[in-house]
DNA sequence: AGCACGCCGACT
DNA sequence: GTCGGCGTGCTC
């Protein structure tokens, strides 16, 4: 390679194109296009990618790359094609895409230090900040009260220099492996010569006679019962020598996983996997949609299909929501492929997600199972990608670049000319219609494997409740239940919808929320530290005893958080024993899968929490599903709120009876009679549809039309409006006259963090250079994003509009 | 983004 | 006169 095109870690938009630079010779063997360098940009040092190889370049002026930081590439010629689709796609910036497909262990840091280059005195203030030392951070310098000049003046006169400084942050674990360092016979005669009394020393020697083969040093001293004193006099000896290899982290380490085998297929699912398997034989793309209800045994078509995939020597990328929720799903994978499954999730820390990626990058895994970004695994030979539970909203990233892997997984499917399986109980209307327009091939589970019938659904209608005189959040049917359910020794799972709802402090005479100084949304309450924190920029204060706008003392905490609920519980029904699952109790580590385990071994009657506990969960003690407030979900500024009551509400029936016993699921709710609800309950996910897309229609929402939504913020609120104005105007001369273009309008939460957001929502059908337009506006805003500190985000797919 | 350069008002 | 403020242009 001679000159390297080269993306450089420089996130802004007029550096989003690639910059040449000469390759010099000592690298010239080894840089790959793929790599990863550190290049010489203006007087500093950043991190690139060689995306591309020349003979030469139109530039006159090439600086040379400083160097190569990989010795494989970590892109592959495809994934970088990807990248460019995506960076267009999402309307973001090339670097963006590259560092989203990789591990964030290989992202660079950078640094800045000064660095003395001379013995001879510096100038007073100077010394006294060096302090003796060669090179300090540059930021002890800012932070200190010299005055730039006395540093300028000293690096002109080549005292001392600014060095910058670009880090890699991978962590490598190693382990000290001991082997012999000299010839067996000659090992053996040097035991003649070791002191009679080092009997330690002895042994060490003796294993190695037995067994010249390298071995773990902590290993060894197990063996031999001694310490790392004993070694260090043989080697020192010269009889063993210490080397280190690199250990490869597994997270699933400590887990026994039991070998499964295929299991028979009922007709439907057989029926199902055939044009699947077909599509694999004859390397075909094709997108599935697999509608099975719960429980119908999609993860077993799921297991076989991959089976012929790797029967044919090629790979698998699964999808799941968010794995740590469901050990129960590894645990699958894993006992039916072993070790030749990777798992990538938000639960490994950052050096066990590098250790798995390297697994896949050097092909020693078939089949990678994991979240949202595993969709951009370095594989070579996809021969299918699955994306179960294709409705969960958490495919979709919410920052830069705003992709969908569903979108992703299309495209890696159509290079690889693989097919694409997306399964849901409750598929989006958006794969639904592409279904029903042939677009995707459909497949149709509405069995169960163990042809036991869904549970039947019990509406509650919480407005009779109240005017029975029942203050509390649980109907009498619903305690009941329970309390029948605890006496027969059977599990109950509650459901707290409550997204969008928190607690929140208000009060009671004169209405006053307290909400963010510096956000539009009222303030969180925590009970534990007794305070009110914001969500947006973590803003927090104590709990008011007074009411700050009036004075009184009627404080109340509104709104229904997980904690209020299992107080109420304990005390409704104390008997109960409670596991509560939200976001508190499982922030750390492991403490999930924990407290499914507590659960799963009957340590508790009743496990509540909030939407984690809606999917994939299975336990085959439960028998009773509450959903507490069906319907706090539906009223959000969001064209999809029915869509997800229903899923949510379908997704959780699911939890009830799935073994020997029958189960039974009540819903609570202010509006029984809204469709989402009534068709959830029946299971009737076809009546459902039609009747939602024909909303959609008539309020010209997604699959019939496209959404984009811009969203621009500043300080000023005055400011955003204009700028808001001018985009939409700018925007209205490019577009179609059919294309609507919405705005400005406030977002939902109007400021955050002290700047006002304003947003234009754009709904259209056929715009093939919209993403063009938006570039090309974003560009000429350019300028005044700088100066004036605007902030413009596009969202080309949006699932929060706010 | 982040750096250097250059122009300007404000100060020891 | 010098310091540091910010607007501007450039980065292979």
């Amino acid at each position: 390679m001679n000159i390297a095109n080269v993306i450089v870690d420089v996130p802004a938009a007029s550096i989003n194109q690639t910059f040449d630079y000469r390759v010099p010779d000592k690298f010239k063997d080894i840089a790959t296009i793929g790599m990863r360098v550190i290049v010489p940009f203006g007087p500093r040092k950043v991190m690139g990618f060689i995306v591309g190889a020349t003979e030469n370049s139109s530039y006159n002026s090439l600086k040379s790359i400083i160097d190569v930081l990989d010795l494989h590439p970590v892109l592959t010629k495809e994934l970088l094609d990807l990248g460019k689709w995506l960076a267009n796609q999402t309307v973001s910036l090339q670097i963006t895409a590259l560092q989203v497909m990789l591990p964030q262990v290989l992202k660079a840091t950078y640094k800045k230090e000064i660095v003395r280059n001379t013995e001879a005195l510096l100038s007073k203030e100077l010394e006294a900040l060096f302090a003796g030392r060669d090179s300090i951070a540059y930021e002890e310098f800012t932070a200190s009260t010299l005055k730039y000049g006395v540093l300028s003046k000293a690096v002109k006169d080549g005292d001392v220099s600014i060095e910058y400084l670009v880090k890699s942050r991978i962590t490598k674990k190693f382990r000290t492996m001991l082997k012999p360092a000299k010839q067996l016979h000659e090992l053996e005669e040097q035991l003649l010569d070791l002191p009679k009394n080092a009997k330690k020393q002895r042994q060490l020697v003796n294993h190695f006679l037995e067994n010249p083969n390298p071995i773990e040093k902590q290993k060894l001293l197990k063996k031999v019962q001694t310490t790392a004193n004993t070694v260090n006099i043989l080697k020192e000896k010269g009889l063993i020598e210490s080397y280190q290899t690199e250990l490869f982290r597994n997270p699933y380490e400590n887990h026994l996983f039991s070998q499964t085998t295929a299991l028979p297929l009922t007709d439907q699912q057989a029926a199902a996997i055939k044009p699947m398997k077909e599509a694999i034989a004859e390397n075909e793309h094709h997108v599935f949609l697999l509608h099975g209800i719960t429980g119908s045994g999609k993860t077993e078509i799921y297991l076989q299909v991959i089976q012929d995939v790797i029967h044919k020597g090629k790979e698998a990328i699964v999808l799941v929501p968010e794995i740590s929720l469901t050990p129960q799903m590894v645990k699958r994978f894993k006992g039916r492929f072993g070790s030749n499954v990777a798992v990538m999730h938000s639960g490994l820390s950052a050096g066990e997600k590098y250790d798995e990626w390297r697994r896949i990058q050097r092909k020693e895994v078939q089949v990678v199972v994991g979240a949202r970004s595993a969709i951009f695994a370095p594989f070579e030979q996809i021969g299918v990608i699955i994306i179960d539970e294709e409705h969960e909203t958490s495919y979709k990233q919410e920052d830069q670049p705003r992709y969908h892997a569903r979108d992703v997984a299309i495209y890696r499917g159509e290079t690889h000319q693989c097919p694409v399986i997306l399964g849901s109980a409750t598929p989006t209307l958006e794969s639904y219609a592409r279904a029903m327009k042939g677009v995707y091939k459909l497949a149709t589970l509405d069995k169960r494997t163990n042809n036991k019938m869904l549970p039947p659904v019990e509406i509650v209608d919480m407005r009779d409740e109240l005017h029975a005189g029942n203050r509390t959040m649980f109907s009498r049917k619903l305690k009941e239940e329970i309390q029948q359910c605890i006496q027969k020794g059977e599990q109950i799972v509650l459901l707290l919808n409550r997204r969008g709802y928190s607690t929140f402090v208000m009060c009671r005479d004169c209405g006053h929320v307290n909400e963010c100084p510096h956000c539009d949304i009222a303030l969180t309450y925590h009970k534990k530290s007794s305070q009110l924190k914001c969500h947006y920029c973590s803003y927090e204060e104590k709990v008011p005893v007074h009411c700050p706008e009036c004075g009184s003392d009627t404080i109340r905490y509104f709104g229904t958080g997980t904690q209020r609920v299992e107080e109420a519980l304990t005390q409704l029904i104390p008997e109960a024993r409670v596991i509560r699952m939200d976001v508190d109790t499982t922030r750390r580590k492991g403490a999930h899968e924990k407290l499914l385990n507590q659960f799963a071994n009957k340590e508790a009657d009743i496990l509540l929490g909030t939407q984690m506990i809606a999917k994939g969960l299975d336990f085959e003690n439960v028998t009773l599903v509450g959903v507490l407030t069906a319907d706090s979900m539906l009223h959000l500024p969001d064209f999809r709120s029915s869509e997800k009551t229903f899923q949510i509400l379908t997704q959780v029936s699911g939890r009830a009876g799935r073994h020997e016993l029958t189960g039974k699921v009540i819903v609570q709710t202010y509006t029984p009679d809204h469709y989402s609800i009534e068709l959830a309950s029946k299971y009737d996910f076809m009546t459902f549809y039609k009747q939602e897309m024909q909303m959609r229609r008539t309020f010209q929402y997604p699959p019939y039309y496209f959404l984009a939504l811009i969203t621009i913020s500043h300080p000023n609120q005055v400011k955003v409006v204009q700028t808001t104005q001018r985009f939409v105007q700018m925007l209205n001369k490019l577009v179609k006259d059919e294309t609507i273009i919405l705005g400005p309008t406030p977002s939902a939460i109007p400021r955050i963090k002290d700047r006002y957001r304003y947003q234009c929502m754009i709904k259209y059908r056929n715009e093939p250079e919209l993403r063009g337009y938006l570039a090309k506006i974003l560009d000429q805003f350019s300028a005044d994003i700088r100066k004036e500190d605007i902030l413009i985000t596009i969202d080309m797919q949006p699932y929060h509009l706010m």
